[in-house]
RNA sequence: GCCCGGAUGGCGAAAUUGGUACACGCACAACACUUAAAAUGUUGCGACCGUAAGGUCAUGUGGGUUCGAGUCCCACUCCGGGCACCA
């Protein structure tokens, strides 16, 4: 209605848990329930009215959509960025199954309630580390709401520090043997480091197993934490752990032997898997030292006297880096502590002890899923290819290998024009007792020759995760039915990127990540134009979940589920719709009340019967202009525009509703059809009707121009001015607009109530602020 | 535990940058219409004191900054989202 074309596109992902499982219990191939699902939803999101375009929807499950899905990852892997490591899985041992995060309940399988453990599984990730700092950096040039943009990057986290190498020497023999490494932000506190941390899986264990006293209890700590998620292991606020008997780590800095603990809120997939401990800085390892009675050395001391006699009975860990002051630390004593940080560094280096290093949280994104209902990886494994690039060696950098195949030793890309590898199908969807895909079972299908040099080899049977297909489907849309290439690069042009990107605040960290990532890469193999720019969203906004009655996440267990369908055969589909815009802000949770649903019927059948007079009538029925309403009816213009653009749609039908009260009293045909107008995005269905059938126009509503207002007609001459005496309302006074402060305090005091707290003689001074507010401060 | 949010009448909520707290709607009550009910319309509706005028207190709790705080700062409580294999 502004003249813009505007693509609005709706798709459906159905790859994953939730049809796999259904599959399972009901032996339905998830592709006939996936279409009859994608059917009803379908027919649901029309009788709502929403208005996508329905030639252009797309499905991550059809062939033709997976095919580019598939070549993706192709293009990830001969780039380098995709390769094989040992991950744990959650395994079950009873059903002989992995399990999904989900699937475990408090360490339990959810079946069979029996123990889940880990097991290490050979699996595919993707390389998104590498484009960390991109996805820092580029935050700065897109228009994300700040919580998204905080938590992406949080998520990533990055920290800059310094790696120090901790000598390690056996206790009889004190001969140096192997060293353990640190990350740490804070090398300004390296005196204070009193004992050492590593993770149960750190390889420090094994590589000194021999000189290792208590080797029983070691062993038994390490099997418990496997047990564990990572998530449990840090959640606990007693912290476990055990000394590593029989060896001891050197702190460089002042020479002193400190004993090294494994403890489980460590965890391996951060840093180096290991930390020098400093107690007096840091509450985690303050908790531990007290717990294990272990040395606390205050190396930072707050500069201010107060709190520094405040802090004397080390409560807690003294954290507060911008205040303090270096003690106990050689000839880093007095420094400030921020600038130790730098000097320390610089000093390991020297000292070839460390170095300064930059760290993120961010881990590399485990592609595999054991699982079925997924895009099968395209790729071969080929034990003759792999003879042969191990006997190369050195060579193969000159050869025909990409560089996926060279990190990747046999692993060799299905040809581009042999995709889609599609999935073939299976008649039990469970994965195997080994912990395979389902699809390890069919040997026709696992067995097949090397596309490179035509010996027997096997396909990979692991398939990819749900995230796979919604990292590019935005591409898609704009040119959803091409086989020759992702998308047309003259399309893209056209319509990327994407303006505005709505989507729930659960997926900022995993699917939105995900998605900028492989938009980057995309965009550096050059499979998407440069001119489109590096991310590809401009804007991204997020909703809040329509909750049930009560306030609880709707679900079939809880019964409470609201069906569509049924709301829109009692109240009707523009009913349902601006119920949802009105019941509160966009951005958060809210709670279906069917109760509360009858204001708005009530709203729209006001609005029928007014119009409906013009009908009677024959469009004789008039009524002069009035000022007063044609003025709300410009203000409420302005507003319905400025909180469409800013997702106030519960505050848009509020001041749509106060416009009505006055409207649908007096108003003329003109101004009614600009409400109608106003309502159109809202209710689309009624007014419609009454702009066709009821006022009789020949075409539709939403070929209308949006309404603009008159800034003249808001202005208005009087204003109201709030009197306050000491901050205290003590009555309002209507004054011409633009009164000046002197004028104001002037015929304040003319009021009875004011002079009750002010006069000439007591002011001491006042505030004012022009057709508002006048605060008089008296004594 | 860590990261990100939130808390305002009986209920959903509003309050664009610190400037009239509770707009709009629901529920409730009274009245009108009706034989009656429903629907519809009109009026009232934070708490306390007061016939009223008016006053005092109120935005999760406790402190602070300010002429003035729902809004800013500090400490805390409770609730929601995320924590990498639900998507």
């Amino acid at each position: 209605m502004e003249g813009f074309e505007v693509l609005y596109p709706m798709g459906f992902d159905a790859f994953g848990l939730p049809a796999e499982n259904y599959a399972i219990k009901t032996g339905i191939h998830p592709s006939i329930v996936v279409k009859k699902n994608i059917k009803n939803f379908t027919r649901q999101m029309k009788s709502i009215g929403f208005s996508f375009d329905w030639d252009r929807v797309i499905s991550t499950t059809d062939e033709n959509y997976y095919k580019w899905t598939q070549w993706i990852f192709l293009k990830m892997f001969e780039n380098g960025l995709a390769y094989k490591a040992k991950i744990p899985i959650n395994w079950c041992p009873k059903c002989k199954i992995g399990l999904a995060n989900e699937e475990v309940v408090a360490g339990k399988c959810e079946r069979c309630a029996s123990s889940v453990e880990k097991k290490e599984k050979e699996q595919w990730l993707l390389k998104i580390t590498k484009y960390a700092q991109r996805l820092i950096d580029d935050l700065d040039s897109v228009d994300y709401i700040e919580r998204v943009k905080t938590m992406q990057k949080n998520w990533i986290g990055r920290s800059d520090g310094a790696l120090i190498k901790f000598k390690i020497q056996s206790e009889k023999l004190k001969v140096n043997e192997d060293f353990l490494e640190v990350f740490t932000t804070r090398p300004d506190t390296l005196f204070g480091a009193t004992f050492m941390v590593i993770a149960p899986e750190h390889v420090l264990i094994r590589n000194q197993e021999s000189v290792i006293s208590n080797r029983e209890e070691v062993k038994k700590y390490v099997e418990m934490a496997k047990g564990k998620s990572d998530l449990e292991r840090t959640e606990s606020k007693e912290k476990t752990g055990v000394e590593i008997k029989g060896i001891k780590a050197v702190n460089p800095a002042n020479g002193k032997e400190i004993p090294i603990f494994t403890a489980d809120y460590v965890l391996t997939g951060y840093g180096t898997g290991a930390i020098m401990a400093v107690p007096a800085h840091d509450q985690r390892d303050f908790d531990f030292a007290k717990k294990y009675n272990l040395p606390i050395v205050r190396v930072i001391q707050p500069e201010n006297q107060e709190l520094r006699i405040k802090n004397q009975g080390l409560e807690k860990a003294f954290e507060d880096i911008e205040n303090g002051i270096m003690v106990h630390s050689g000839q880093f004593d007095g420094m400030q502590a921020l600038e130790c940080i730098k000097k320390i560094t610089l000093w390991l280096v020297e000292k070839k002890i460390g170095r300064p290093e930059v760290n993120y949280k961010l881990r590399d994104w485990v592609f595999s899923r054991q699982h079925y209902w997924g895009e099968p990886i395209p790729l071969i494994f080929c034990d003759s290819c792999k003879k042969l690039m191990e006997s190369l060696k050195f060579k193969v950098q000159s050869s025909k290998f990409s560089e996926g195949e060279i990190l990747n030793p046999g692993w060799v890309p299905i040809p581009e024009d042999k995709l889609p590898l599609t999935l073939p199908n299976v008649k039990k969807y469970e994965p195997t007792d080994t912990g395979e895909s389902p699809l390890s079972k069919i040997d026709s299908w696992v067995n097949t020759k090397c596309p490179r040099c035509n010996s027997p080899a096997k396909r990979e049977t692991d398939v990819m995760p749900n995230w796979a297909g919604s990292d590019w489907y935005y591409l898609r849309y704009c040119n959803p039915n091409n086989n020759q290439c992702l998308a047309d690069p003259e399309k893209l042009k056209y319509w990327m990127p994407v303006d505005w990107y709505n989507g729930g605040l659960e997926h900022t960290t995993l699917h939105l990540l995900y998605s900028r990532f492989v938009y980057k890469f995309l965009w550096d193999i050059g499979a998407v134009p440069k001119e489109i720019g590096s991310e590809p969203y401009k804007k991204r906004t997020s909703h809040g979940m329509i909750l049930g009655e009560g306030g609880e996440k709707m679900s079939k267990s809880r019964g409470n589920v609201v069906n569509p369908d049924d709301v829109i055969e009692e109240f009707g589909a523009d009913v349902l719709r601006m119920y949802e815009m009105f019941i509160g802000p966009f951005n958060q949770a809210a709670s279906w009340d069917t109760k509360s649903i009858l204001g708005i019927k009530r709203f729209l059948d006001r609005v029928w019967l007014y119009s409906n007079k013009f009908k009677v009538q024959n469009s004789k029925f008039k009524i002069k202009e009035d000022v007063n309403v044609l003025k709300l009816l410009h203000q409420t213009i302005k507003k319905v525009s400025v909180d469409i653009e800013s997702m106030g749609f519960n505050t848009a039908v509020s001041a749509l509703m106060i416009l009505s009260n006055e409207l649908l009293n007096s108003a003329d045909q003109k101004s009614f059809e600009t409400f109608l107008i106003l309502l159109s995005p809202f209710a689309p269905h009624i007014t419609e009707e009454i702009w066709r059938e009821v006022l009789g126009h020949k075409k539709s509503i939403f070929k209308e121009a949006w309404p603009k207002f008159d800034p003249n007609l808001i202005i208005s001459k009087e204003a109201q001015i709030v009197i306050q005496v000491n901050g205290k309302v003590r009555d309002k006074i209507i004054m011409p607009a633009g009164t000046d402060e002197l004028s104001a305090v002037q015929i304040a005091l003319l009021s009875e109530k004011i002079q009750k707290f002010a006069s000439k003689e007591n002011i001491i001074k006042t505030i004012h602020i022009k057709d508002k507010l006048l605060n008089i401060v008296v004594k």
